[in-house]
DNA sequence: ACAGGAAGCGGACCCAAGTCCGCTTCTCTT
DNA sequence: AAGAGAAGCGGACTTGGGTCCGCTTCCTGT
């Protein structure tokens, strides 16, 4: 009876043993060469031959070099997911929208500041990359239905996000603009926004 | 007499006759074959067959493709900032600052609709290239003065300058989020902060 | 006019991302 | 157990940005 319903039913297509071995094996040794070399160590070709598999083989599991990045990224930012979806507030549900956003932004700007080389890798990869990455329709979404009182929302989420993008805040840290100054400023901007709204 | 004035105050070093005679050559080319066949059309190479040149003479005379971009966007980019230094009120001088900055957004997306791929190749070519061309400098200088009364102006300022990124709009753009939208969206965001300013 | 040195030139070369395609491996079905 | 077809594999190849360096052109001082 399982195998009926088994063939009744078959399952979304799952990934071959094959195909899985090799997306772990490509995972560990682009660990191994970031944590050894930094971004400068994670070409594409190194990561390959790390992994002892073809330069095809990691294309055809990641997409591109930005999907390959996202991917080690991956536990880190589903911290951050699940802390939004199932956490306690004000980062959880439970809280004002306000207090809600603020906790996310601190949130992000902490996890940003942790793995600033890596997420700018994967946003800069490819021209876009950023906005299609699974998280940053995440965070969109989740700004988005946060800030639903406030006049278009959609736009506004987007541009409160541009002010966490990786690129410019790496630009800033070299300015000697330092993560407690982003922190601030990302809340001011917040606020501004929310407050504007509570006025007549 | 003019020799002798000449001699003892060498000019600050000219740019030679074939250096300038290839830049304007290489210009001419980029501006064609962006005409004909838009931003796929301008590999480096291309220009370079194009202009009659060595693809070396390309990145001595513009640094790299972003600084050759640039240079094609650069008297547009003139004339915005000319407005801004000499001309009438409210985008030049004499109108209050939140005016003013409302002015330069206006006119800058205005600028950037109209060449939305030139600026997002001179901002994407490089990663960061965007903060190190003379025109983002003198957009945030502005906006910083401008900005002087807010709490951390600088970081403000880049922040603003984040919801124009060529990068954003242009997926802005493809997610169906046109121009109007985009005008509001960063007025609103201009007005919030002075707002947040103006009261206790 | 000319000599010397700086500035400029060009194209071969390098590196890294991404594509292609003939071969191999897996998995499903009977 | 075996055959067939899909999925995966790998590495040669393409493309495009950027560097290098021996040669040429220009400008300056005499």
């Amino acid at each position: 009876m399982n195998d009926e319903l088994l063939r009744i039913l078959p399952r979304p297509p799952e990934e071959r043993a094959d195909a899985a071995r090799n997306r772990v094996r490509v995972l560990e040794a682009a660990g191994r060469l970031f944590a050894e070399g930094g971004t400068d160590a994670l070409s594409v070709d190194a990561v390959a031959r790390e992994a002892g598999v073809g330069k095809g083989t990691v294309f055809r599991r990641f997409g591109d070099k930005s999907g390959l990045v996202s991917a080690l990224l991956d536990r880190k930012e589903r911290e951050l997911q699940e802390g939004i979806v199932f956490g306690p507030p004000p980062l959880g549900p439970g809280a004002p929208p306000r207090e809600r956003v603020q906790a996310f932004f601190s949130a992000y700007i902490t996890y940003l500041a942790d793995h600033l080389d890596l997420v700018r890798l994967s946003e800069t990869a490819a021209p876009g990359a950023r906005f299609r990455t699974g998280a940053y329709v995440f965070w969109h979404r989740h700004l988005e239905l946060l800030c639903a009182g406030l006049p278009d929302a959609d736009h506004l989420a987007h541009v409160l996000l541009g002010a966490v993008a990786a690129d410019l805040n790496t630009e800033l840290l070299a300015r000697g603009i330092g993560w407690d100054r982003v922190r601030a400023g990302v809340a001011a901007a917040v606020d501004a926004h929310f407050a504007a709204a509570e006025r007549p």
